[in-house]
Order: structure tokens, then C-alpha cells, then sequence
DNA sequence: ATTCAATGAATAGGCGTTCAATCAGTCCGC
DNA sequence: GCGGACTGATTGAACGCCTATTCATTGAAT
């Protein structure tokens, strides 16, 4: 195509750009509301389009087809935590415990948010292609490369002991995620703020020095 | 029926019985060979009878349908862990730790050994209705109370901390799925004797008094 | 007049489940 | 022994249902 050189702001192409984003946020909305009753292979396209308020061919206009639907639904809940745990780790100074500690606390909090989404984002990711897996370990490494630095951090430092960093970093993912994953379990004898607390607690003292 | 009393020892019904047993084994090997492979949506039964050695029609004895298939496959793995976890800790004596070091170490042991089965587990349980998702809940509960169990004399006794026992037992838990959950990460680093004794190290540390 | 978003009926294929038919032992009267 | 019911295991083609994807057509904006 290559036809107008710098378009102008608010051009017909900035608009359809524009319609294609909401386009496609209708209809990712809509599918991860269906999928989180129901699970992916139990949606039909027909139902994500009635939610989507649009009809089914249309969906196929902006996406490949139902499984490039869920990449983009698993990719869109892994990034809101690949953005916030990060800043809220950068954001608490200098000091790794306080790092630590809030950057395990906004990931949970993330999660406590979309819990049904991540725990989605967990059972449907296998049905992914190889390049949509490795796509979301990019992700997820991505998220919590923060963890392990600030481990390292404190280990250089002197108030953590020489442990596994990547290993710890690891571990704190699990843990968030068993707030989701276990959610029966635990979350029948803990809130949110409680469980943080507690975890934190046990995650710390295993590394102090 | 209520036909024969005391059926003797190689009698029909004993027979039948022992038939029925191989049959319903050899469906359950089949579809977990195959739902590891494709997962348990793109499992088809005509490839599960084919696996097996047998006509669909027959699996509809032995089975009252796919799902039940499911369930059957799932509870099969759930219950390896029931029976090993809680025997090796009752077998490594009467000191906390080391009943913690043992259960840890079979938990591990044996999701190593079926972690393509355990994955399944994860991935294909909330497929099922509720009542086979309770039966799920029960039996991980039923294995990991002896780590509870184990805490709480700890803590009597003073090896260890005040800590939430059901806390740390959950994520005794959630380290040993760790190992299948994220073999792609951890296995690349870590051999499962290594990974099991860096964990131990970690959770153990959190927990001394 | 042209472009392109939007529709939704029709297509095509897959698969869980059923069931009438077949096969293989077992029992019993002779 | 022996043949002929009888019982229960086994088969697999056929049925019915469901849904991803396509595409000829319509509608609206430029």
C-alpha cells in the first residue's frame, strides 16, 4: 500500500486504527467472560459474538481464528502483571526486602483481581501452539526476572543468605499463584492481606541472613 | 442376584472380576497415554478403543461415558500420592523435620516419575462436575495433612517457629507440583534431588524456630 | 460510485453414544 | 462325551448433534 506519507492526526487512518483496538477489546472481553464460565473448548464463536453484541463473521475480520482468540486472552491477563509487578518493585526504593515484599503484594493483588482469569490463563495455556507457549514463558519470565534480581541484590548486600535467587524467585510466583489455584483452600481461612502477610513472612525468614 | 454363597476361589464371579479389573486398566492406560498427549477435549474415544486394543462399544461397559474416563484417570494419579506421602513419613520416624525432608522427598519422587500424569491432573480437573471435583479436593487434602500434622508437633515441640502449619503445608504442596508445573524453568537448572534438597532447605529455614 | 465493515445462513467435518448383530464360552440333558 | 440352548462379552457401523469457518450479500460512510 505505502499510499499517504505521515498521515495526519485524527485521519481516517488513526480512526480505523482506533476501531480495530475497540474492535478487537469487544471481542476479547466477551471471550474471556465466556471462557472463565465455561472454559475454551466449551465456547462456541456464535456465543462470543451474541456477547460481543456483533456476529460471528466479524470476529473472524480480527482475529485468525478461536485459538488465536485465547492467545490473545492468556496474553492480555499475563501482561497486566508483566506491567504492574514490576513498577510496584521499582516504585518501593532501594531497599530488597521492601521490594520484595511489594512487588509479591501487587502480584497478588493482580492476581486476587483476575483470579478467574489467571487461573484460565493456567489450564488453557497447553492448548496453545509452541510459539504461543513459548510467548507466554517469555512473559512470564519477564515478570519475575524482578524477583530474582532483588534477591541478588540483598545477597550482595549482605541481608540475605546465599540462596538460589532464581530459585526464591520461583517460589514467590508459586506462591501468588497458589492464590489462585488453591483459592478453595486457603482463601476459606485467609483474606488477601493475610495470606500476603503470612507468605511474606515465611518467604523472608527462609532467606535472611 | 445373591446366587452362590461363599463362591469358592477361582469360581466365575472371581474371574469376572479379575476380567472386569484388566479391562477397566487397560481403558485408563490408554486414555492417560493419549490425554497426556492430546489433552482430554481432543481425545476421542474411538482413539482411546483403538489404543486399547478394543471396540468403543466396550469402553461403554466398563465406563458410563468420557468423562467418567476423566475422573477415573485423574483419581488414578491423585491416589499414587495418597498412598506414598503419607507413608514415607510415618516411615522416616518420629522427628518433625525429617518426616517433612521424607514426605517432601516422595512427593516429589513421585510427581517426577508421572509428571506428564500429574500436569493432566492439573490441567483437566476442573473439567469435571462437582462431585468429581470434591472427590479431587478431598484426596489432595487427605495427602498433604500429614505435613500439617507434622508443623504442629514441630511447633510443640519447639523445633519450630509459631508458623500457620496449614500455611506451610500448602506450600510444601505447591513446591512439589512446582516440579512438574514449571519443569521447562526449574529442570533446566536443577536435578530433582537437587531441586528437592534446595526446597527443603528454603521451606525448613522458614520455619525454624 | 466505491470501499469496506458487517451479517448470518450454509458448509463441512468431527465425535460421543447407541444398539442390533456376532462370537465364545458354560451348562445341562442325553 | 456330546449337541444344543443360554449367557454375557465384544463389535463397529450408523445416528444425531454440535460448531468452526466461509462467503455471497447487505449497509453505511466517503
Amino acid at each position: 500500500m505505502l499510499s499517504r506519507v505521515s498521515s495526519p492526526v485524527g485521519s481516517r487512518e488513526a480512526r480505523a486504527e482506533a476501531r480495530v483496538e475497540t474492535r478487537r477489546r469487544q471481542i476479547l472481553d466477551a471471550a474471556t467472560r465466556i471462557m472463565i464460565r465455561t472454559g475454551y473448548h466449551e465456547m462456541s464463536m456464535q456465543a462470543v459474538a451474541e456477547d460481543a453484541g456483533m456476529s460471528v463473521g466479524l470476529i473472524y475480520q480480527y482475529f485468525g481464528g478461536k485459538q488465536e482468540v485465547l492467545r490473545a486472552v492468556i496474553v492480555d491477563i499475563l501482561d497486566a502483571f508483566r506491567a504492574e509487578v514490576p513498577a510496584a518493585m521499582s516504585a518501593a526504593g532501594d531497599d530488597p526486602q521492601a521490594q520484595l515484599a511489594a512487588g509479591f503484594a501487587a502480584f497478588c493483588a493482580v492476581i486476587d483481581e483476575k483470579r478467574a482469569g489467571a487461573l484460565l490463563a493456567y489450564r488453557e495455556s497447553q492448548t496453545l501452539d509452541a510459539a504461543g507457549q513459548a510467548e507466554i514463558i517469555r512473559l512470564e519470565q519477564e515478570t519475575i526476572d524482578p524477583f530474582r534480581a532483588a534477591v541478588e541484590a540483598g545477597i550482595a548486600s549482605g541481608v540475605f543468605r546465599p540462596v538460589p535467587a532464581d530459585l526464591v524467585a520461583h517460589n514467590l510466583k508459586l506462591a501468588a499463584h497458589g492464590w489462585a489455584l488453591k483459592h478453595w483452600d486457603v482463601g476459606a481461612r485467609l483474606d488477601l492481606a493475610a495470606y500476603v502477610q503470612a507468605e511474606l513472612d515465611l518467604h523472608l525468614a527462609a532467606i535472611r541472613a
